[in-house]
DNA sequence: CTTGACCCTTGACCTAGATCAAGGCTCTAG
DNA sequence: CTAGAGCCTTGATCTAGGTCAAGGGTCAAG
């Protein structure tokens, strides 16, 4: 179900994961991405897995990690010579460190929450919660 | 409990909050501090408030909010005149992005637990489920 | 009243993450 | 076989979010 290696240039590998060329061959440069192989040209040629590569880091990114951490839980995969327990490990670290950031939008959001239930959405300014709260000390902590 | 207006200056501010002093001046300039109030000296002049905000400023960014979000956040108390119906709004409107956060944060942690649990953590690289998501089409997608 | 720590402004500089430009090959449709 | 779109590399430029430096006033302890 899935036509494995069909040769595309780096044009058509950026329209089809929505990104610019130059975005690829920066990600290239960073290690982001593995050096494709290349025609007699010297064009880049590569294969369709390397549209999901693409498509993973953007999640990734829109999630707030930064290229650096993209490319560690990326570069798991080149752990291979350090053995499968280590890549577990590793992974198990991602995992405590996205535990941790969704805490903390649930409690931000929370927050947030409280206060909209107890904005009447009218009258006195003064006495919406919303505003009190972030006019104060600790807003939504 | 609570001391309200020590006239603080930016030094003490900056030592108390845990971040620079240019950087206090740099969010004053983006507009996600007030301008504080000024001796004849022409030195800062802040109360109690600010520290809160600053931590507030702080939490958010970790969340992966850019300064710009942030700014939107706090501005919801600039919106006074607009009145309190869309000052409601708006924090409606946050609380749906970080709702859409938290999903999307949750959708990665449920990939990368199975492929956590899959993972015996020794034996062939090669039938490691997590090596395998990484080296395929769609990891943990 | 001096001196060292602190504050002021303006403007340069820094990193991350791209994006663009210049100059020059390559590919393909007509 | 040629025009035009596409690709190559190197190197400059841009935005966000700060950080630093220069040059110069201010404050408070002694």
């Amino acid at each position: 179900m899935n036509t494995p290696s069909h040769s595309l240039t780096i044009g058509a590998v950026a329209k089809r994961a929505g990104v610019q060329i130059d975005t690829i061959r920066y990600y290239e440069r960073e290690g982001l991405l593995p050096e494709p192989l290349r025609r007699a040209s010297g064009y880049r040629s590569y294969n369709e897995s390397v549209i999901g590569r693409l498509r993973f880091i953007r999640r990734a990114k829109e999630l707030g990690f930064t290229l650096e951490e993209i490319r560690d839980l990326l570069g798991l995969s080149a752990d291979r010579h350090r053995g499968v327990k280590e890549v577990k490990q590793r992974a198990e670290q991602r995992l405590a460190s996205i535990d941790a950031r969704i805490a903390e939008l649930t409690r931000i959001r929370q927050g947030l929450e409280q206060l909209i239930e107890a904005c009447p959405g009218r009258g006195d300014p003064e006495q919406c919660p919303i505003l009190r709260a972030l006019a104060g000390e600790e807003p939504q902590a």
